[in-house]
RNA sequence: GGCGGUAUCGUCUAGGGGACUAGGACGGAGCCCUCUCAAGGCUCAAACACGGGUUCGAAUCCCGUUACCGCUACCA
């Protein structure tokens, strides 16, 4: 399978019986990535033979998922449930070859056979009982219409194969049981199915999570009994949990529209999941998917198991938040802010340069989405609620702030300009005429004007404020500091 | 149990026989900047699982041990 002239052509092939998982996700990433970076194509396929666990929802978020962190697929999205003629054709192709064999063992049999090992503290391995079925006596239960499975005869020997991520592994065949490839009621099994179908797909090269390095011997089998050259395979790690077990729904947010609605940029989110597992060499970290395709290669792939660090993912979404522009991460703010009622769209319009500004000014110290719409809150003109805390430190002494603020405000309000420059000649010259620090007169005001202890510098904060709403908040302040006793 | 895989700071990793007093990043501690918080800059603590080889020389190669993970279905 060394055709220089093949385009590569790679899979992603999620079953459909939950939410796209972030180990899910970063399989699909590495394969996109492998497509992009060599011009190949990247199909998706649901394998949805499991019709019980199958769901059209969760078929919809996989969709959702992909989209969403920006990896496109090529061609028609394949359904493997669509197929099962083929399927069967192919176990049919198996048995008639000479590859397989009729199992008439019930389910309840094997389970006594395997209850019966473990008892013996032996290990249980289908002992090919009905391989040895005179053809008359097969023919006969046939005839008879006792349902049966289709087995997989194992040959001898070895089966091995040169894994790009890690090597020449091997199996010997000795180990590995005559596996069941169609089921008595003629659906397929799943090393079967994937078989057949990557066959069908002319895919190139398997890219899955490690956890599918005991099913590749297998398939290889299947792959010779069906006159095929097997595909050359990629076992990327697992990921795992912070206590190393491997990731699920205990470990809190697994599913990657969690962390889009956690506030976390898809730009990121790949970015961190890629990193999971893969290094570009060197000490690369922050990137765009577009530089992933670029520095994309299986060389990079780590054979170890990854830990996923939340940490990390909030560190790398703060990174990419203060890179974006406002004009690119205005779509994701605006939603939010209408969301939380902040603002109307048409206020966002007609205010749209200041908007963008805003965006600007309070992206670096967010580190999600939801950051930002919570520090915009001041800015609009709603209420605002003064922080217990911020109340307590800044205006220990409520007459000394209120006097303070009613000195800032009228030093504000007769500035002729409001520009940043001279606000702060002006505060710095009334904290100067007072005798103390500036920031015993740019705290309070903080205060007053954001509620919060914590905002960007103050003269950003009431340029972006503006006039008016800045001179109200003011005036609330010294109204709340003054109306009552104590409290 | 059987089979397979893996093993560098707490975490993600760089490293492919000498450049290693093992580098970077997250997280932690501290300092600087400073009107606060971030961001940014600087500093510190923190790792080659263990034991044997091979070699003049091993984090790097080989073999064992240990630990961890995965698979072991008429699931995918």
């Amino acid at each position: 399978m060394s055709d220089a002239t093949t385009t590569p052509r790679v899979r992603f092939a999620p079953s459909p019986t939950g939410y796209l998982h972030v180990g899910g996700a970063r399989t699909a990433l590495f394969n996109w990535l492998y497509a992009r970076k060599y011009g190949g194509q990247f199909l998706l396929r649901i394998e949805d033979t499991d019709k019980a666990r199958s769901t059209e929802e969760s078929t919809r978020a996989i969709f959702e998922g992909l989209e969403w962190l920006g990896l496109d697929w090529d061609e028609e999205v394949v359904f493997q449930g669509a197929n099962l003629e083929r399927h069967q054709r192919d176990a049919r192709h198996i048995l008639e070859s000479g590859h397989g064999y009729r199992c008439f063992c019930t389910p309840a049999e094997l389970d006594e056979q395997r209850r019966a090992a473990e008892a013996r503290k032996e290990s249980f391995k289908y002992d090919r009982r009905c391989d040895r079925l005179p053809t008359d006596e097969v023919a006969r239960r046939v005839e008879a219409g006792m349902p049966y499975v289709i087995r997989f005869r194992v040959p001898e020997g070895t089966t091995e194969w040169d894994d790009l991520v890690h090597g020449t592994i091997a199996f010997p065949n000795k180990d590995i049981e005559d596996f069941v490839i169609l089921r008595s009621d003629g659906t397929p099994i799943y090393n079967l199915a994937v078989v057949s179908d990557d066959v069908a797909m002319r895919i190139t090269l398997v890219m899955r999570g490690d956890d599918h390095i005991s099913n590749t011997p297998k398939q290889i089998l299947l792959y010779r009994a069906l006159e095929h050259e097997p595909p050359r395979f990629a076992h990327v790690p697992m990921i795992h949990g912070l206590d190393g077990k491997k990731l699920s729904k205990r470990h809190g947010a697994t599913a990657v529209a969690d962390y889009r609605k956690e506030g976390i940029l898809p730009g990121a989110m790949v970015n961190f999941l890629a990193l999971l597992g893969w290094s570009p060499g060197g000490d690369r970290e922050v990137m765009t998917l577009h530089q992933m395709v670029e520095l994309f290669s299986t060389d990079g792939l780590q054979k170890k198991a990854a830990v996923f660090d939340p940490k990390k993912l909030e560190w790398m979404n703060g990174q990419h938040l203060s890179l974006l522009t406002a004009a690119v991460l205005e779509p994701l703010v605006t939603p939010e802010l209408l969301g939380a009622k902040l603002a109307t769209s048409e206020e966002l319009s007609r205010r749209h340069d200041w908007y963008l500004a805003l965006i600007d000014l309070l992206k670096v110290r967010a580190r999600t989405v939801h950051d930002i719409v919570r520090q915009a809150i001041p800015y609009f003109g709603g209420a605002i609620t003064y922080d217990p805390d911020a109340v307590a430190k800044q205006w220990k002494d409520r007459a000394a702030a209120s006097d303070i603020l009613g000195a800032v405000r009228a030093r504000l309000a007769s500035l002729p300009r409001w520009e940043a420059e001279a606000m702060e000649e002006a505060l710095r010259a009334l904290a100067e005429e007072r005798g103390v620090a500036a920031g015993k007169i740019f705290q309070p005001l903080r205060v007053a004007l954001t509620g919060m202890t914590v905002s960007p510098g103050i003269f950003d904060v009431l340029v972006a404020m503006g006039r008016e709403l800045a001179l109200a908040r003011l005036d609330d302040a010294r109204g709340f500091l003054g109306g009552e006793n104590d409290c």
